[in-house]
DNA sequence: CACACTTAGACGAACGTTCGCACGAACGTT
DNA sequence: AACGTTCGTGCGAACGTTCGTCTAAGTGTG
C-alpha cells in the first residue's frame, strides 16, 4: 500500500545489507537458505517490486520496446493492427516487457526522432511494421546497430532478424484454387513496385499459373494504390476486355481490392462465384460478412507477433538466436466468392 | 554520433558546472547572455539529449502514458482503434509524452499490474478505452489518486476526468432521420445493461421516438453481445414480428449489428432502404462498400485523442483544467441504408 | 570605504539500483 | 598446525539527473 517501498526497506526488514537482497533477488550470488528465506518474506510483506528508473539508470535496459507502425487513413485501415498489437503485448509482458508506440509518418524529421528515442536510451529495441524497400528506418537501425525486428521483409543485400508471413505461398495457393475451380483466364490486382510485401504475392501468382500452364495476359497485371477504388476500377478495366481475353478470376493482394472488385463485378451485372471468381488477402474481420463471403488467406498474426518478441527478447538478453528470417504460412479461408463456377 | 553525451560534457565545454547546464536547459535560473550561449552552443555541437533514466530517478516522472484499451476478438474488430492510437500518439508527441500500451483483459490478476505499474513508477498517467458501469479500473485508480483520463464514461456518481462522444445526441440524430424518411416503427439494437456507452445511445432512440410521438413496441429493442451474427439473428426475430409490429427501421448501437441487420434483410427478400431503413454506429472503414453503403454515425476520434492528451497533460503539470468532463457530437453520415423508404 | 544586497554560478547530496571488490569464517588439504 | 579455497555477506562507488544551499564576486547605499 505505501509507496517506494525501496531495497533498504527490504533489507532493513530482513536484516541484510540491501545490496545483498538486490543480488539475491537477481540469482546473481547463492546465500544461506536461511537468509534467503528472510528476504523473500520481506519481499512479500512489503510488497517489493523495483523500481524501473533506478535499474534503468545503471543497466541502460528499461524493458521497454517500440513499435513503429505506419497508420492508415480512414479509408484503409488495418486489418490485423489490433490483432498484432495484442499479441505482442502479450508476449512481451510475459518477458516483463512493454510496447511503447511509435508511429512512422512520412516527415523529415522522423528519423531524428528515432534517433533521440534511442540515445535517451528510452527503448531497448524496436519492432518496425510495413517495411518497404529501402526503409530508411531499417538503414537507420542498421548504421547505429541496434536491435530491431522486422514484421516483413526490406531489401534482400540488409541482413536483420524478421518475421514474415509467406504472400507468395498465400497467392499460389489462391491461384491454385481458382484453378482448381476450374479457371483458366485469372487477373491479379497487385501493389505498386516498390512494395517488396506485393511482388512477393504477385510472385506467387505468376508461379501457380506457370505451375498451372496457364498462360498471363500482360492486362491481366493492374497495380494500383489505394484501396476500395482501384479494386472497383482495375476490375471494370478487366471487364472491359473482350470476352476471350476477359479474365473469369481474380486475385488480389489486400481484401479492400477484393470488396472493390466483388462491387464491380455485381454492378456489371456478373454473378459472384459462379461468373467470376475473387479472392483477397488478409481475412479482414468484416470479409465473412460480404454475400458471398469472401474467400481470402489469413495470416497467422498471433504467431507472428509471438515469434518476433521472442527473437527481439532473445536478442536483447545476449543470446543471438539461430534463424535471422522465419517464414510463416497464411491459411486459406474459403468462402462463396470462389466457389461454384461453371464453365461456358 | 558518439552515444552517451551527458550533462558533465556539455558542462565541460562550455566551462561550467553541470548543475548549472542542467539548470540553464532547465530556465530554472538565470545566467549571464555569454555563459548562456555558450550552454547551448555545446548542446548543439554535441546533440545533448537528457537521460530518461536519469531524469526520472529524480523527478518520478517519465512521460510516459499508459494507455489501457480491451482489445476485441478477430470478429468484432474495434474499427476506431488505429485512428484513435493515432491520434493520442500524436498529440502525446507534441508534449513530449509517449504511449505505453495496456491491454486490458478481465483477468483476477489485472488490477495487481495495473498497480505494479504505478508503484514502480513506470508511467505518469492512464488513458482509459472501454469504460463499464462499475470499471474495476476507474475504481482503482480513484482509490490510488493516480492521474486518468477516460474515453466514455462511467458510473455517474465517480467524479473523474473523461472525453465521451455523445451517443445519446448519435441515436437521437439517427432515429430522427428514419422519422424524417417516413419511417413510424422503429427497432433499436442495443447493447446488455452493463454497458454505460450503450444505455446512453439507446437513451437517444427513446428520446426522438418520444420526441416524434411514435410508440415504441417492446419487442423492438434487442440487446445481444458479440457482433454480426446477433445482427442477423434479432433482425430476423424482428422480421418475424407480425406485419403490423414489424418495423421499418432499425437503429443500431454499432456498425456490426447493422451489417449482420442489412444481411438478415437481404436474406429475409426485403430491400435494404426502399422497405427497411438501417443505421449504424462508428462509421468504421468499410461501411461505405456495403451495397447500398452504409448510414452511420462518425465520431471524432482525432478530436477525442487531442482533448484526451491535452486533460492529461494539463493534471500532470498541476494545472487542474477547469472543465472534468467533455462532450463532444458524432455526425450522421447518410448513405443508401435509410432512405429512398417507400411507405405502403 | 564599510555595509548590506543582489547576482552568477559552484557544490554536495540525493533518487534506487547494479557492479566489483573486500573480508571474515568455515572448510578441506597437506 | 599452517595454508589455500571456497562460501556468505558487506561496503563503496557509479549511473545521470535535479534540488537546496553556499560562495565569491559585482552593485548600490550611506
Amino acid at each position: 500500500m505505501p509507496k517506494g517501498i525501496t531495497l533498504k526497506d527490504v533489507a532493513r526488514h530482513a536484516g541484510v545489507s540491501f545490496q545483498t537482497v538486490s543480488k539475491v533477488l537477481r540469482d546473481e550470488i547463492k546465500v544461506s537458505p536461511d537468509t534467503r528465506a528472510r528476504i523473500e518474506a520481506a519481499v512479500a510483506e512489503l510488497g517489493y517490486k523495483p523500481d524501473t528508473a533506478g535499474r534503468s539508470l545503471r543497466t541502460k535496459t528499461n524493458l521497454l520496446i517500440g513499435y513503429s507502425w505506419k497508420p492508415n487513413f480512414q479509408s484503409k485501415a488495418n486489418p490485423i493492427l489490433e490483432l498484432f498489437l495484442r499479441s505482442i503485448v502479450q508476449a512481451a509482458e510475459q518477458s516483463k516487457y512493454h510496447i511503447m508506440l511509435f508511429p512512422y509518418c512520412i516527415q523529415d524529421d522522423m528519423l531524428t526522432a528515432y534517433r533521440d528515442l534511442i540515445r535517451t536510451n528510452r527503448i531497448d529495441g524496436f519492432i518496425l511494421s510495413d517495411l518497404n524497400y529501402d526503409d530508411p528506418r531499417v538503414e537507420l537501425l542498421l548504421e547505429l546497430d541496434f536491435p530491431f525486428v522486422g514484421f516483413g521483409r526490406s531489401n534482400p543485400e540488409w541482413e536483420f532478424f524478421y518475421v514474415d508471413v509467406d504472400g507468395r505461398a498465400g497467392l499460389r495457393m489462391a491461384t491454385s484454387h481458382l484453378v482448381d475451380q476450374g479457371h483458366k483466364r485469372i487477373a491479379a490486382l497487385a501493389w505498386p513496385l516498390n512494395s517488396s510485401v506485393g511482388e512477393a504475392r504477385l510472385n506467387g501468382y505468376l508461379e501457380a499459373m506457370q505451375k498451372a500452364s496457364l498462360p498471363i495476359d500482360k492486362d491481366w497485371i493492374l497495380r494500383g494504390e489505394g484501396a476500395i477504388e482501384f479494386g472497383y476500377q482495375a476490375t471494370n478495366t478487366l471487364l472491359d476486355l473482350p470476352e476471350t481475353r476477359r479474365p473469369t478470376g481474380i486475385v488480389t493482394i489486400v481484401d479492400s481490392f477484393a470488396i472493390g472488385a466483388m462491387r464491380a463485378v455485381t454492378d456489371r451485372g456478373f454473378i459472384i462465384g459462379s461468373e467470376i471468381g475473387i479472392t483477397g488477402f488478409d481475412d479482414s474481420p468484416f470479409v465473412q460478412c460480404l454475400s458471398p463471403g469472401l474467400t481470402s488467406l489469413r495470416q497467422p498474426i498471433d504467431e507472428v507477433g509471438q515469434i518476433t518478441i521472442k527473437l527481439l527478447v532473445d536478442i536483447l538478453s545476449g543470446n543471438q538466436p539461430e534463424e535471422r528470417q522465419i517464414m510463416l504460412t497464411p491459411e486459406l479461408i474459403i468462402r462463396g466468392s470462389s466457389l461454384g463456377f461453371k464453365q461456358h
